[in-house]
DNA sequence: CCCCGGCCATGACATGTGTCATGGCCGTAG
DNA sequence: CTACGGCCATGACACATGTCATGGCCGGGG
């Protein structure tokens, strides 16, 4: 029997699964969790032998998690998200996922993919797979990063300086090589791109 | 036996639903789409007694299919959302949907909500309901919605000024109401806010 | 009728934002 | 060592954005 641990934010989503995964002869729910400290929790209380981790949940997310459990709790887990893209995969295995899944993919898939990483294997979706290799890693250094997520929310040029330390010229600057190199003309247009890639 | 039209552009939640769905006695999902223009050629077709309908999809959402259906066929729409905010709920309602369930509940209560639509009953999730009461609608004129709308993806003054036939000075003196009344200081925060309570 | 209040539209003014040229720092290649 | 290239940081300048005061338009009371 194979015990799984299930984290996602959407109560109708996680309920639908956790259903169709116990209908499974060799799989059993043994928990489920609304965010990523729930899941934190209930992994170092349970142990199950995979974890199902929804990206996008509020506090800690999937890859978050990810890392967490890797270090603490002998787990496999499976990254699922509504936005798959090569970015968020990378990041997904740096943090030591051992499978990663699009919410693209239909619920039947998903018990395919538990079996796999329960028997050792590593799973990641192939098309997901197939992008990230044809797609190169993020054309921002590691300081544009930090400015466009310091100002992901509209954030003023004065807070971001603020809250990174630094002189408000230097947030321009940084702005601006982001906004050549991603060749568009504001931020909020370069942060909606950026997310859509993974990058920040 | 419910016949049942189950549009959802997220694979994973669509094929869990519809086999949980399928395993009521009384309920029969006789269609699924994955996108608002695939909904309304199924739904045109088989004429199903409940269409089960995701908010957010790519082309039509799910509030523009209710309207279109409403005037067409013959059936019930349930209008199911992620960000269940009470101005959604009244753009649903407006739009003719005979109910309205946020994500957060779970798969089994959907099963509830479809028996009692289809018999002509018509239900709106209480909670929302009860936000929406103790809630007024959007502070904002139409002309200050339309210039948010223009610009949510960080169009530049011009631009917003040339798609809407105005004056630069015109569009940055709605932005600038826009501002005020919501208690913000950039556009893009202004955007984020009235997409996150169903304004635009 | 006239006044008033809301909404829309506009242009001048202050402030914040993007561009550019420059310099420091550090690791690598010659 | 020195030269070079990448990254980071900064300030001066041009431009876009937000603020403000003003006026036109329309509909509902006195």
């Amino acid at each position: 029997m194979i015990r799984v641990l299930l984290a996602d934010d959407e109560g109708m989503i996680r309920s639908a699964l956790a259903a169709l995964l116990r209908l499974e002869p060799d799989i059993d729910v043994v928990a489920e969790a609304a965010d990523g400290a729930q899941a934190v929790a209930a992994a170092v209380r349970l142990q199950p032998d995979v974890c199902l981790l929804d990206l996008e949940m509020p506090g800690l997310d999937g890859v978050q998690v990810t890392e967490q459990l890797n270090r603490t709790v002998p787990t496999r887990c499976v990254v699922v998200t509504r936005h798959a893209r090569p970015g968020v995969l990378r990041r997904a295995l740096a943090a030591g996922a051992a499978g990663f899944v699009p919410k693209s993919r239909s619920a039947h898939e998903l018990a395919a993919v538990i079996r796999r990483v329960a028997a050792g294997e590593r799973y990641v979706d192939p098309e997901i797979a197939a992008d990230a290799l044809s797609d190169e890693r993020p054309p921002l250094t590691d300081r544009e990063l930090d400015v466009l997520r310091a100002g992901r929310h509209g954030e003023t040029t004065a807070q971001i300086a603020r809250s990174l330390s630094l002189a408000p010229g230097t947030v321009r600057n940084h702005v601006s090589a982001v906004l050549a190199k991603l060749q568009v003309t504001t931020r909020q247009q370069a942060v909606l791109l950026a997310e859509e890639r993974g990058w920040i």
